[in-house]
RNA sequence: GUGACUAUAGCUCAGUUGGUUAGAGCGUCCGGUUGUGGUCCGGAAGGCCGUGGGUUCAAGCCCCACUAGUCACCCCA
């Protein structure tokens, strides 16, 4: 100020913007999420599922036990921070570790099994962002909890083929479907692929010749030529796969042959996450595979033990939401918009404006969208707004309609106007409009 | 985390080998006689040329760093 003499000069304001990757979702976006979500829970709903929301934030714990330390999204993707109390806390990177915390800290295990539940939340991962990449983004997940049979992962394919479907993208993706077998079968096939690579680390790549440590799995969907040269010398996991995984397999396949649900048997997927075991599943774009994927899921029936609860089976899947919004504004997918205005209320002097306030609100009220010019002046900058708007009715009231008590309603394609009484306005107004096509918004469903 | 490319008005983009007050279209706002939209016409507002340094008599333009964006790799949604 001015009696420091160190501040002499005005510090120029920065312009303030998001941080990298992380954007806002402006309103013509909105639509999209809108709808998404409205599917999905109607969906979820309609299958039983009931909705959960686990804080944004966890501890760090939650994801690295629950993820797994030898998975990219705990090695180097997750975004952690010290909270004041110095413990270390991670914005949620995926949405099934903070479900089961919450089944295991909740007791759901009392609840009639298995337990359905869906999500529709926001997430984050420290990665540099590209196509369908973004370090905030959103993810719609459903997880069944407490039980284990193949009819149950069926159902969870079949659901999010529906959700697909309804948003009108399921055409653009495969289903890749694979089973990479239960910690036994697992345990003894891990053994024999790191014997056979013993001697062979230096045709690998670095991250491989790392992935034979923490994560052998991993080796086999590298994409570098040498690596996926040996993987596919190595041994394949199918003359592992114990009678039980196999049947399990078998009896979920044909479970979606009944279903209608088509899928590609492939045994190269593996998944980023530690957790899963037995069946895993992704949808794959056709035309660009696994760069783009939209979603995918799998079983995870030692996650609750990882995470100090009891062993507790479980099946889940997730979407990216933001994923499939490009591939509807890819197919053209148009959403219907909630944000069409019915009306607009135009007025002249301040007579006319301390009516229309009370009238716009009787308007609202009755479920009809309702702008007002409030602000504007001139009869011709208010209807040029009402045009803006694309409004099927403009009211006009001005002092000679506030003397006689009426309203002109203005048909604004046929360009007819006609006055109406004040207080026939309404629901002459809901009968143009239609009464389907109100807002209807109705706090009288709570029971006080 | 690695690499490539990019950054001028709200948006899409011009801007000459570095040379005066920074340009267009769209959009926004206001007008084109009394209280009537879309088309048309006129006008205005809106830019520290992403930020900071450097080179130069002179930088939107050249150099460096940072920030952000786009795309790819890694990997995933």
């Amino acid at each position: 100020m001015a009696d420091d003499p160190t501040d002499q000069q005005e510090p120029k304001l920065r312009k303030l913007q998001n941080p990298t990757g992380i954007h806002d979702i402006l309103p013509d976006d909105h639509e999209y999420y809108t709808f998404i979500k409205k599917v999905v829970r109607h969906r979820c709903r309609q299958a039983g599922f009931r909705r959960i929301t686990t804080p944004i934030l966890e501890f760090t714990d939650v994801f690295e036990r629950g993820i797994g330390g030898a998975t990219d999204i705990v090695d180097k993707e997750m975004y952690t921070f010290l909270d004041k109390g110095d413990r270390s806390v991670t914005l949620k990177p995926e949405g099934t570790a903070g479900v089961i915390r919450s089944y295991l800290q909740h007791g759901m295990k009392e609840l009639p099994q298995p337990v359905e539940l869906y999500y529709i939340e926001p997430h984050f991962r420290y990665d540099r962002p590209q196509k369908g990449r973004y370090r905030q983004f959103w993810q719609f997940g459903v997880e069944v909890i407490g039980e284990k049979d193949p009819a149950l992962d069926a159902q969870v394919i079949d659901l999010a083929y529906r959700i697909n479907e309804d948003l009108g993208i399921a055409h653009l993706f495969s289903i890749q479907l694979n089973n990479i077998g239960c910690g036994k079968c697992r345990t003894k096939y891990k053994e024999d692929l790191v014997n056979f690579y013993i001697g062979k680390e230096r045709s690998l790549c670095s991250d491989c010749q790392n992935r034979l440590e923490k994560n052998p799995l991993r080796l086999l969907d590298c994409k570098k030529e040498d690596c996926q040269i040996l993987a596919e010398l190595a041994p394949k996991f199918e003359q592992y796969r114990c009678p039980e995984c196999q049947d399990f397999h078998a009896k979920l396949k044909e479970f979606l042959d009944e279903l209608g649900i088509k899928y590609v048997d492939n045994p190269r997927i593996v998944r980023g996450l530690d957790y899963y075991v037995g069946t895993v599943f992704e949808f794959w774009d056709t035309n660009q595979g696994a760069q783009n994927a939209i979603g995918g899921g799998g079983r995870y029936d030692g996650l609750a033990e990882l995470m100090g609860g009891q062993p507790t089976p479980g099946v889940g899947f997730a979407a990216g939401i933001e994923r499939i919004i490009a591939n509807m504004k890819r197919e053209n997918v148009k959403v219907p918009s909630k944000d069409d205005i019915h009306i607009f209320v135009a007025q002249l002097g301040d007579d006319a404006k301390k009516k229309c306030l009370p009238l716009m609100n009787k308007l609202r009220d009755r479920g009809i969208k309702t702008v007002g010019a409030l602000g504007k002046g001139s009869m011709k900058a208010q209807l040029r707004l009402a045009d803006k708007f694309n409004v099927p009715y403009t009211l006009i009231m001005g002092i000679t309609e506030v003397r006689e008590g009426v309203v002109i309603v203005r048909d604004m394609s046929k360009g007819q106007q006609r006055p109406v009484p004040i207080e026939e306005i309404v629901e002459e107004v809901v009968k143009l409009i239609g009464e389907e096509n109100l807002d209807k918004y109705s706090p009288g469903e709570a029971i006080y």
